[in-house]
DNA sequence: AATAATAAATGTAAAAAGTACATTTATTAT
DNA sequence: ATAATAAATGTACTTTTTACATTTATTATT
């Protein structure tokens, strides 16, 4: 007996669940198919991985094709694996969540691709196991940002504290007292204090600080925790 | 263009990283491969997903046919896609982290089928990347043990605190004060104490207890944080 | 019967972290 | 000059974490 056997191999697919931060609401990219299967339905972007292509290769290409953008944060979540979930081909999906920044830019593309951004308490029918892909990288996301300071991906590189808040209370889906909120975050010493002000939301205007990636990764590599 | 493409097909292994506790020590199972390829070579357990299967399925069938063990507490790790992997033929692996109890019937078991529990500071060349597997799943176990009470999977059903103690020294690689873990374990309120010693390790003997699965399952979900 | 040996079990005070809560500040528009 | 708005700030109280040493139950030895 051979251990290969011809008949026993997959399509391997990668799916992306990518979240955005707008207007104070965690939001999800969903996509109007525009070839079959599964044409003018909902779903998350995909693709097959291609053999001679690594499956991270294949996240990185799907991302890049139809949002344009490279160097996001993006990790694997699960893989879904059933029997029954694609009804065409027996295909395996190797799930990867993203977190994105959403500017005017990747605005425009998004509506280039027929993509639209969806609220997450508001998400709409999608193909296949999309639906639970999206519920298991928000539950996902939640357990990360408790030790994890994930919420600067979502953010502009410049923001002000209190857009950081409501970024927090829109994951946890809970408030934060402002006094207590801007405490801890600033006794985790990973966010710059810059010289700039944003003036958009309030007369007195919002200093504007950015994440400090090194001392965050030194600081992870002494064990630290970054709870909220 | 179709999207499917009979050469973009995949071999998708499963393999398994199997963690046991014995004699204060933290072990991995390594297995002697008795078939090709790379017979005779050291490796996880693992196999080929058929076609007909989930791939949970085929880690439930792999750890049951190597071990004999069902009902065992194991979780997705990930999925390991890059090209080059398997000299042999294309295949992506996802792997599997399994936490077992060693006694003295798993023991037998396992010396049958050429297997051998190795220290996790002390483990041997293994096949493809499974080396690199095995260190991924020990970080993850690392990373859970922070917040899940994954310990009791890895002891008898019935243990002492101090087994649980030293347990716990042996994943984070340092000593715990006994008087601060027993208070902390003790407020979780998930280890019902039972009316029965230990006495295989002391004269005054130690009492045992049993993990309350029930009451872990009610606070988890009503949030409830097991940081050790 | 007394003593030595062994690991298990226990309490407390000090320090640190988390929580709850209200006012002042900087600025622009009227 | 005043009103309006969101940003920024301090403190007292509670809870949790940490550091640390002695007593207890039992068996083996004398």
């Amino acid at each position: 007996m051979d251990i290969y056997n011809e008949k026993d191999k997959f399509y391997v697919a990668v799916d992306c669940i990518i979240f955005g931060f707008d207007n104070q609401k965690l939001k999800l990219l969903v996509f109007d198919r525009r070839i079959d299967p599964f044409k003018d339905s909902l779903s998350l972007i995909g693709s097959f991985v291609k053999i001679g292509e690594s499956v991270s290769d294949a996240a990185i290409r799907i991302l890049k094709d139809f949002t344009g953008l490279e160097n996001v944060y993006m990790k694997e979540l699960k893989t879904y694996g059933s029997v029954d979930r694609d009804p065409g081909y027996r295909c395996i999906s190797v799930a990867q969540y993203a977190l994105i920044r959403i500017d005017n830019a990747i605005k425009k593309i998004v509506e280039e691709k027929g993509a639209r951004w969806y609220e997450i308490d508001n998400i709409p029918n999608l193909i296949l196991d999309h639906n639970q892909m999206s519920i298991d990288a928000l539950k996902r996301i939640e357990e990360v940002a408790r030790y994890k300071p994930i919420g600067f991906e979502l953010l502009p590189k410049k923001f002000t504290i209190p857009k950081l808040q409501t970024l927090y209370e829109a994951i946890y889906r809970r408030k934060f007292d402002t006094r207590n909120f801007r405490k801890k975050i600033l006794s985790f010493d990973v966010i710059i204090k810059l010289d700039e002000k944003d003036r958009t939301t309030s007369k007195k205007g919002a200093y504007l600080y950015k994440f400090d990636y090194k001392r965050y990764r030194e600081l992870q590599e002494s064990g630290y925790n970054f709870e909220i």
